[in-house]
RNA sequence: GGCGUCGUGGCCGAGUGGCUAGGCUGGGCUCUGCAAAAGCUCCUACAGCGGUUCGAAUCCGCUCGAUGCCUCCA
């Protein structure tokens, strides 16, 4: 039977403000769609944050048994500069920039993307979509919107009139806003605007001539506003009303706000009902800006070549860090905390490594189905990924134990013990064993020579010797430790 | 100025109206030839001030501080 069927998962709503019992709209799958990157420049790691928190929930999801259609699009066009009509797209900015074709930088930048979500493991989505490739279905959208009266054409452009859509629908429902206080509070912008009112949004611009990007519509040749691609390509792939929308908190205000709008207007229905939010990283304190100098990229990390870190941290250590802390809460990244973080990421996969070692007994000293309960109860907690932890280290404690033989398991529990770990620490967490590597069987031989004539020679009571053997091997990165059953090894 | 979020022990970070978070660090003990590893154990907590309550770090109010959004942003 499919573990969603016994698992009450609940989930922080940010529409409710509250957690609830996630119940998907056709039982047994989920939809679920989360807002991706422009690509126009290095994914950063607040980025990598967020995608690796829906990475989480992802892997929880299809753990539990749901068909998860997974789709997460790349923004490649129509991303404005900003909304005073500057009329560029940053895209094409870039590329001007750095006197390439568009398309270039989307590629370059799509690519590095991919590496370094792949590095710190995160699973593809089943759905890449990107915005260019879905012109067509956008511009329908803008049509259908316009019949509709709720947005209007000025000089080639088309913009969503939000103050007509609040007279029937709450515009702010998610960000918790009323559209009267924005009136009084929007600040000057620079630069003329066609809208009719300040919180109007692009839903089609009209290019300028040097603009490269362009495409054909009834009102212009030109490219299509940043929220709608998001409506566009959700709707074609999961429906006009799906189980989860996700994206960085950043989002919610005003591009998850205007995505319902839209979707309200051209389809009538509430698109989404559980919207996730994954909340910021900052850098020593303080919000990560190029500008400021205050700024790391993942790449930057896993090789060491920064002026933040002492040493480089690999990308399983940097997910560990990260999946200590919850999705919800920010999240500080310093030298200091990743440092400690990658400690207790090389314990517990040393604790993994050990669980081969373990005897089975006659009768079992711990209770295995209920320390296994509280690792369930931890992700169904709105996915709380640092209490599951915790009980990983109760689990570590455990494995350390049964290897002393203080404590025993049978043969059915230890298994169970086993695909337990295995599971939460590979397949929902999606951490990777940095410490097997090197483990080959001639290593391991070699090793285990030298550890029997290190026992030789203290059995003679040669400490020099011993020593010898301890210490050289710990420069290499080989660590021997002494236990009550003999001595084991473990490689760095 | 408006709308939010947050303020936990040396550090990072969970959580709950009364009962252990966990990791890292530091001290002690056991084990050990010595260490390491492992186990046991200890320490300074819930920004401040009021209020609700038998009881609040957990609820409410105010103050202070941090931070996010309001303009592209994960």
């Amino acid at each position: 039977m499919e573990l969603y069927k016994t698992n009450q998962l609940k989930i922080y709503n940010s529409l409710s403000k509250s957690k609830e019992l996630f119940v998907p709209i056709v039982e047994g799958n989920v939809g679920m769609y989360v807002c991706g990157p422009t690509v126009y420049s290095n994914v950063h790691l607040g980025n990598v944050r967020t995608f690796m928190s829906f990475d989480l929930i992802f892997r929880y999801l299809k753990h539990l048994g749901y068909k998860v259609r997974y789709v997460r699009n790349i923004t490649d066009a129509g991303h404005l500069e900003n909304d005073a009509d500057v009329g560029e797209d940053r895209i094409a900015k870039k590329a001007r920039l750095e006197q390439i074709e568009p398309m270039e930088v989307v590629q370059r930048y799509t690519v590095d993307f991919h590496n370094i979500l792949q590095k710190i493991n995160n699973l593809p989505p089943s759905i890449e979509p990107t915005a260019t490739g879905h012109i067509v279905e956008q511009i329908e959208i803008i049509k259908d919107i316009l019949n509709k009266g709720l947005a209007y054409e000025i000089n080639g452009s088309v913009y969503f009139d939000v103050l007509k859509y609040n007279e029937t629908e709450h515009y702010g429902i998610l960000s918790g806003r009323n559209i009267e206080d924005s009136i009084h509070n929007t600040r000057e912008l620079d630069g003329q605007s066609d809208k009719k009112n300040p919180q109007d949004f692009a839903l089609w611009k009209k290019a300028e001539p040097q603009h490269i990007m362009r495409w054909p519509s009834p009102w212009s040749d030109g490219f299509p506003g940043w929220h709608l691609e998001c409506t566009a390509m959700s709707t074609k792939y999961l429906g006009e009303t799906f189980d989860i929308h996700g994206g960085g908190m950043d989002l919610k205000f005003p591009h998850h706000e205007c995505e319902i709008a839209q979707s309200q207007v051209k389809n009538k229905v509430k698109p989404v009902n559980y919207w996730l939010h994954a909340n910021m990283l900052i850098l020593n304190g303080m919000k990560m800006a190029k500008s400021t100098g205050n700024y790391i990229l993942p790449d930057e990390i896993f090789t060491g070549d920064n002026k933040i870190l002492p040493k480089a941290f690999s990308p399983s250590a940097t997910r560990f860090f990260m999946l200590q802390a919850h999705y919800r809460s920010i999240l500080d990244f310093t030298s200091a905390g990743i440092e400690a973080s990658e400690k207790g990421y090389l314990k517990l996969m040393e604790a993994v490594n050990s669980l081969s070692k373990i005897e089975a007994s006659k009768a079992s000293s711990i209770d295995i189905n209920s320390w296994k309960q509280k690792c369930y109860d931890a992700l169904n907690d709105d996915f709380n990924s640092p209490i599951l932890i915790a009980n990983l280290f109760e689990a570590v404690k455990y494995v350390n134990l049964l290897i002393d033989k203080k404590e025993t398991l049978t043969a059915d529990d230890l298994q169970n013990f086993k695909i337990t770990i295995n599971a939460f620490v590979f397949d929902v967490l999606g951490l990777k064993n940095d410490m097997q590597e090197d483990s080959s069987d001639k290593l391991s031989g070699v090793v285990e020579l030298l550890i029997t004539m290190r026992k030789e020679a203290r059995d003679n009571k040669d400490w020099a010797l011993s020593d010898k053997i301890r210490d050289e091997l710990a420069v290499l990165g080989i660590q021997l430790k002494d236990g009550k059953e003999g001595t084991t090894f473990s490689v760095n």
